[in-house]
DNA sequence: ATCAATTGTGCAAACCTTTGCCAAAAAAAA
DNA sequence: TTTTTTTTGGCAAAGGTTTGCACAATTGAT
């Protein structure tokens, strides 16, 4: 079946030699005659030879796999994270393995049991919603294998993080919506465990408290997902009863979207009516009518320097633990109204 | 750093037995007392042995990583593929591999090359839209390496393959508008080396051509790439000509939303003045406004069936290629009209 | 008591590569 | 020529596991 590779013994045999000299011939060790190392990398390359990477992990005790560990994989958030990992580490010897918890911490718990059993030289992970306990992760620290946390916090663990400042894009989105006049702002978030979500809570009240605008408990709405299907329920809730918001702050593009959909279909007008500011700004999320205002986040970036800071820890280990924010932008379209200029002006002085 | 993990040796110099009765122990070798299995795996179990799996490759000569090489991962399309593959990985002792071309023949060759330094179980590829060449694949054959393509055929490789019946969706599809009405249909398609668009152009011919429709060459145009924006002048050219279609079948979802987003700014009615229908019935679809009409493929279960062959062929070699073809299925929603039940009824007999 | 059959266990090779140490050969110095 | 230095290249171990072969010990049969 599998063609004979080459090993480093035929080529010994053949130019009588040992195979030593051809290890140290590959690696242009000085100790050489140029001669020799010439005759070796001539056959070498002539025979095509391949060094045997299972025996060199052997050797060195570990492979040059990384492992990626996300929620989910097929939303734009998550792969775009993994073109960026995959983008720093393709011109390295490193490559990715990827693996999907699903939001399960029992999933994610047992992929890194199963990653235990393989010896692997770094791994990367978006923690599971449902992820309150870090021993896992812990133990893997414990073992001596770097690991960087990106995206979604993991309170009182030590570890590498590269995460989005999230209370502060939420607190923008929240504060430009109350600039155009909205006062009803109603909010639409999903598992109050996960950090991203509790800061942009944390964001949206922080900018109706600033603004001297009071917290209402009916217009905090929880999502049992981040799908499209699981916003219609709620918001159709919040839009029929006594209590009706003036804007919409939702916890992802999904939600929104579907609380566009929703808003429509109970004939409220957008923006007029009624404003909606996203998150995440996924790539369709402009062509939507009108197209969606949305807060942006620079998930490629995030995922390059995760994937940088893990072979900076791989290459050697650090002292410290990086704890890298990245800021968002909110971008503006057709779901929120614009800012007037007087009001502008007005509110600058 | 890595802390010392326990090996055989260990086990077996504290049992004062030999490595090769302790590798027997674990392997409920028959020709040993139940005794000393029990006292080797208890102290396994005590000790948290794990194999070392480089070992063991090394030993096999290979390794369990499949290594998944697709154009790209931000699209729904591969990113649910890939969780089928992966969903179906999960519970082998197989791990995947993730690399993206980028739609590169260039970088697809390049990943092959780097995977041959490294011996794995086995291959699954969506070729690149530019890739016309297979002697990559080939040499991966020929080096015993199992191979699936899915998605995207290689005329004239003789491989495993999981394909789609691109075909009969968009005859489907057209024949559909057809029956609603509509006589002037444009085809937005894209690079016309892939199979997957030459297949879905044919089915567009073939509709046309089954209900004595003319083909206009200027109703079939190009757009240089797949996503949203690769829509955009295509379309308004074509909107703006003189010929104006009634209805445009896009090649897929993203360009057919940059066509819904074109007409609608050029004040056309979707679907009264024009009709519309996408490929790949992408999530968020039915979220647009009207909600889009596509053709639906079948992504995960083409990703677990790649996967399942695929471990097939690892297992043991098969004689022939399989060459397995999923149906789509047409989603009508708000861009395309509705048959009248009279004009079906006419058209039926 | 002797031999054969059975049962349980160990030795050592094999998988491929790197590398510390040592020795042989060549060159330089005396 | 002899000694010293330098250059060159080989030996063997190490990394963890499996497994064919052989050997030892036990049991059963004669």
């Amino acid at each position: 079946m599998r063609k004979n590779r080459v090993t480093i013994k035929d080529l010994a045999q053949e130019l009588n030699v040992s195979t030593s000299t051809v290890s140290r011939a590959l690696q242009d060790h000085p100790a050489l005659k140029h001669e020799t190392k010439d005759r070796v990398k001539a056959l070498a390359k002539k025979w095509n030879y391949q060094p045997n990477t299972i025996a060199l992990d052997l050797l060195r005790q570990s492979s040059k796999i990384i492992a990626v560990i996300v929620p989910e994989i097929t939303s734009h958030f998550f792969s775009s994270t993994i073109v960026g990992i995959q983008d720093v580490m393709v011109s390295t010897e490193f490559n990715i393995m990827i693996f999907i918890s699903n939001e399960s911490y029992e999933e994610e718990a047992r992929i890194i049991e199963k990653l235990a059993k393989i010896q692997l030289a770094g791994v990367l992970v978006a923690p599971s919603s449902e992820t309150k306990n870090f021993d896992h992760f812990k133990r893997l620290q414990e073992n001596g294998i770097p690991l960087v946390i990106f995206d979604r916090d993991c309170q009182d663990l030590d570890a590498h993080k590269v995460l989005v400042d999230d209370y502060t894009g939420a607190f923008d989105a929240v504060d430009y919506l109350i600039k155009t006049g909205c006062k009803k702002i109603a909010h639409i978030t999903g598992f109050p465990n996960l950090s991203t979500n509790s800061h942009r809570l944390q964001g949206y009240l922080n900018a109706l408290e600033k603004n001297g605008l009071p917290v209402v408990e009916e217009m905090i709405v929880y999502a049992g997902g981040f799908n499209h299907e699981d916003g219609i329920v709620p918001v159709e809730t919040l839009l029929k009863s006594k209590n009706i918001p003036d804007a919409i702050f939702a916890v992802n593009d999904r939600l929104a979207v579907s609380a566009m959909r929703t808003a429509k279909k109970l004939n409220f007008k957008i923006p007029d009516d009624i404003s909606i500011i996203g998150f995440d700004d996924e790539p369709h999320s402009s062509y939507f009518t009108p197209p969606l205002s949305s807060v942006w986040q620079p998930v490629y970036s995030m995922g390059m320097l995760s994937a940088r800071i893990l072979l900076q820890e791989i290459k050697e280990e650090s002292a410290e633990f990086r704890n890298e924010v990245f800021k968002t932008e909110l971008v503006i379209r057709g779901t929120s109204r614009k800012i007037e200029f007087k009001k502008d002006f007005q509110n600058e002085r």
